[in-house]
DNA sequence: AACATATTGTGAATAAATTCACAGCGTTAA
DNA sequence: TTAACGCTGTGAATTTATTCACAATATGTT
């Protein structure tokens, strides 16, 4: 079965919209509707959900329920996944208010900032600590990946001590290139080169236009 | 010419570092030294620079300083470039904060809000609007791009909105499908898909470790 | 001036991703 | 019973993206 990381990324995104999709009372959906929803084609989605193993009906598509089950046990893990965040700025905050209780499988276990006012302090239900129990507590809860939201400044020796901790998983939102070994799975995601790529194809959009 | 999402994303890493290259004093780089920066390869590199017309010198490799010009004329505008902001609660206070004054090119030139605790309040130098101003103030400052980062309960008005004014280009943070136009470029950037990426190939690293 | 060297630029080959197109199927309607 | 329908599952075709591989080249060396 292979799986590339766009496949991931769609069946990640299609569960999302079935789960809505459910939640206003529908029981099936089409590959056409998915598709839509998810602006993709028919035949993709379908190709996707081939390559989990799951198949629908002709008549009535897919069903809902079994769809999302299906693409779950593909995804996810049977036990709950732990995760760690690492500064508690404004980001930080925003990040774990949005993320806290929304998926099953996952939660923020551990909270860690240099901040001495923000040590001790709880949030959403779990206590911020100093980065020096990073090497303690990430092992003790068995927590396997990590958000990192603080300074470019401060991401590499945080990423290294995560590691160290026995972290596989990191998504980054610090604007640096993570120097970390090979097994280990990191995800970049910065503002600036999204807002440069956005105004790359507005620009493109507008300039396009005008040439008629 | 031919540049796909991809190449436009990669040419902006790759601008990223040739600029840290060259703040610590480097004058060239080779395609090799920066695929391993960019995590990519040789090959990769030369073809996408190939694409935006600019070459090298066999002996010396690229000249930072022309390299970063040439990208940057491909893939700027000549104008400076505002954007709007869209929610200023933490998430929108991290953005502001992150991304204002780092790009020359690009800056946010008006925030809206519709909480009116947060209304005329100056940040970074712009002050915040209530949302009913977004179809006076953005044509007139002339933004093109917007950032949306409310809740999902409010993302669908508000690009509305945008799109009325006539932004052409969206980055949304917010957890809905937007439907919009299809002239209207839009970046969705999920944190919680992000995070279950992560959790699937962390996942799989470790399993497939544990496979000797 | 001739040679050695290391890297670029790129056509060709390969690999990966997407789309096409249609047989097969369960359901409904007559 | 039979026919018609609209969808799925998927092999094959196509398109797109990446990598290979090597001639061309600018420079340093003798
Ligand atoms: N990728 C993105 O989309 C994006 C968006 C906004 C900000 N950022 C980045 O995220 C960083 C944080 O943004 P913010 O708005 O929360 O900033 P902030 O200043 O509000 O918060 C930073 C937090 O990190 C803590 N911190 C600093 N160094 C630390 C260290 N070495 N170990 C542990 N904690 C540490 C600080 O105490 C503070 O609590 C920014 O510096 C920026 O680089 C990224
Ligand atoms: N994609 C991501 O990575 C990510 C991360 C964190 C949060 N989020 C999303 O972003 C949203 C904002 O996060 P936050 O932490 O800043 O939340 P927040 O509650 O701190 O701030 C939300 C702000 O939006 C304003 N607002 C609400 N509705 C509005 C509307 N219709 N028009 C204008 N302003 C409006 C509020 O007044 C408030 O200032 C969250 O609800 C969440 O959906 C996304």
């Amino acid at each position: 079965m292979k799986t590339s990381e766009k496949n991931i990324e769609r069946l990640l995104l299609y569960r999302r919209i079935l789960i809505s999709f459910k939640n206003i009372g529908k029981t099936n959906i089409y590959s056409k509707q998915l598709a839509s929803l998810a602006d993709s084609t028919p035949a993709q989605v379908r190709r996707d959900i081939m390559s989990i193993g799951y198949s629908g009906s002709p008549v009535h598509g897919y069903d809902l329920e079994k769809l999302i089950d299906s693409i779950s046990e593909f995804l996810d893990s049977n036990n709950l996944q732990k995760v760690a965040l690492v500064g508690l700025g404004h980001l930080g905050r925003s990040i774990i208010d949005y993320f806290q209780g929304r998926r099953p499988k996952l939660m923020i276990a551990a909270v860690f900032d240099r901040d001495p006012d923000k040590i001790d302090r709880v949030m959403h239900g779990c206590r911020c600590y100093s980065n020096e129990k990073i090497l303690k507590v990430i092992p003790k809860e068995n927590i396997n990946i990590a958000i990192i939201a603080v300074p470019a400044s401060g991401a590499q020796d945080v990423a290294d001590l995560l590691v160290q901790a026995g972290i596989k998983g990191i998504l980054n939102y610090a604007p640096v290139k993570l120097t970390l070994p090979p097994d280990i799975y990191v995800e970049n995601r910065d503002m600036i080169l999204a807002v440069e790529k956005v105004a790359y194809f507005a620009r493109k959009i507008t300039t396009e236009g005008s040439s008629t």
